[in-house]
DNA sequence: TTAACATACAAACAGATTGTATGTAAAGAG
DNA sequence: CTCTTTACATACAATCTGTTTGTATGTTAA
C-alpha cells in the first residue's frame, strides 16, 4: 500500500491539527508538549517540525482552523431575517451556538491572543466574525438613521461583549440572560 | 550592616516582583524565563524558589499588584461627581489612564487569563475595578429607573468593551472615540 | 526504465528551562 | 549561649524545544 506523498502530508497533518487541538483545549499551550502531541497523532516530532516551523505555528494552525469553523457555521446560519436589529440579534445567536463547541473558547478567547498576540487574533478574527458584526451593525444603524462615524470603535466594542458572554456562557451563567443583555446594549443604540 | 529576616524578605521579594514585571512587560510570560529574572534583580533562583511556589505564583504576584494598583488609581479619582451618568464616564476615564500605564493591558488582558485562567483573573478583577462598575451601573440604572435584573450580565459585558478599548488606545486607536463609544453605549441602557 | 532529485519522516543531539534537593550563613527564640 | 528556623546559594535531575543528520519513499525527466 503506498500513498502519494500529497495524501501523506494531508493525513500528517490533519493528525497533528487534531492531536494538538485536543491536547491545548485539555491543557492549554503551555502545558502541552510537542512529544505528547505527536504520540496522540501517532507521528514522531520529525513530522511535526517538519510541517511546522514549531510549536506556535501548529497553535496558529489550530486556531486558525477553528476561526473558519465559526465563520463558517455563522454564514451558514445567515437567515435572510427580518429587520437589522433582529439579523444583529440572530448573528449574536449563532455566534453563542458556534462558540458553544467544547475548547472554542479556550482557543479563541484565552490561550489564542496570549501565543499570537492581539493583532494576529485580531487579523483572524476581523476577516471573519467580526467583519459580519461590522456590517450587522452598520446596517442597524443605518435603518435607525444614526451615524456612522464611530462604527469602528462600536464594533469593536460590541465584539468585546460578545467574546466576554461566550465566556459567560461556557462558564455556566444563563445564556439567556447575557442574550437579553446583548439585545438591550444592541436596542440603546438603535433607540433614536 | 545587618538587616532583620522581615527587611531582608520585603527587599528580595519586591526586587523580585519588579524585575519580572519589567520582563514580563517585555517579553510576555512563557518567553521570560527565571534565570533572567533573579539576574535582574541581583538574586539566585534560591531566592526565587523559596519566596514562590512557582514561577506562576510570582506572575500571579505581579498581577495582583497591578490590579491594585489600578483599583487604587480609580478610587482615588472617585470624585463626587454629577449625575449617575457622569459618575460612569468618570470612572471610565480614570480606568483608561490607569490601564495606559506601560505593560498593564499585557499583564493584566493578555498573558494574565492565560495564565491564570478566567476564573483566577475574574476574582482579581471582580474584588477591584469591576466592582466599582457594577456599583456605578447599578446607581446609574436606579437613577434612570430601569430594571437591575440584568445589572450582572450588563456589569460583564461592560467590563469586556473597557477592556477592549484599553486595548484599542494602547494599539494607538482614537481614545476619543473610544470614549465617545462607550458613552453612546452607556446612554443607550439609560435611555427610556 | 532508471538515474537524479525532492519530499516525508525518524532518531539522535544540543541547549535551555523548570522545579527540587542539598548545603550554609545569618537571624531569632529560649 | 545553644538550638531552631529562615533566607538564601549551588548543584542536580528531568523535561522540553528546535536542529541536525540520516533514510526510505515518492516524483520527475532523460
Amino acid at each position: 500500500m503506498s500513498r502519494s506523498n500529497r495524501e501523506r502530508t494531508e493525513s500528517t497533518v490533519s493528525a497533528l491539527i487534531e492531536a494538538a487541538r485536543a491536547l491545548f483545549v485539555e491543557k492549554g499551550y503551555v502545558e502541552t508538549a510537542t512529544p505528547d502531541i505527536v504520540a496522540a497523532a501517532g507521528v514522531t516530532r520529525g513530522a511535526l517540525y517538519h510541517h511546522f516551523e514549531d510549536k506556535k505555528a501548529l497553535f496558529r494552525a489550530v486556531v486558525e482552523r477553528e476561526a473558519q469553523a465559526v465563520a463558517a457555521a455563522i454564514e451558514e446560519r445567515a437567515a435572510p431575517a427580518g429587520s437589522p436589529r433582529e439579523a444583529l440579534l440572530a448573528g449574536a445567536a449563532a455566534y453563542f451556538d458556534a462558540m458553544a463547541k467544547e475548547g472554542r473558547t479556550r482557543l479563541m478567547l484565552l490561550d489564542g491572543p496570549a501565543v499570537l498576540g492581539f493583532a494576529s487574533i485580531g487579523a483572524i478574527d476581523s476577516e471573519n466574525a467580526e467583519g459580519t458584526l461590522r456590517d450587522g451593525l452598520a446596517a442597524a444603524l443605518a435603518a435607525a438613521g444614526k451615524s456612522d462615524r464611530l462604527i469602528g470603535a462600536l464594533t469593536a466594542l460590541l465584539s468585546a461583549a460578545f467574546d466576554r458572554a461566550a465566556i459567560a456562557i461556557e462558564a455556566g451563567e444563563s445564556r439567556a440572560d447575557l442574550e437579553t443583555a446583548i439585545a438591550t446594549l444592541a436596542d440603546g443604540l438603535l433607540k433614536p
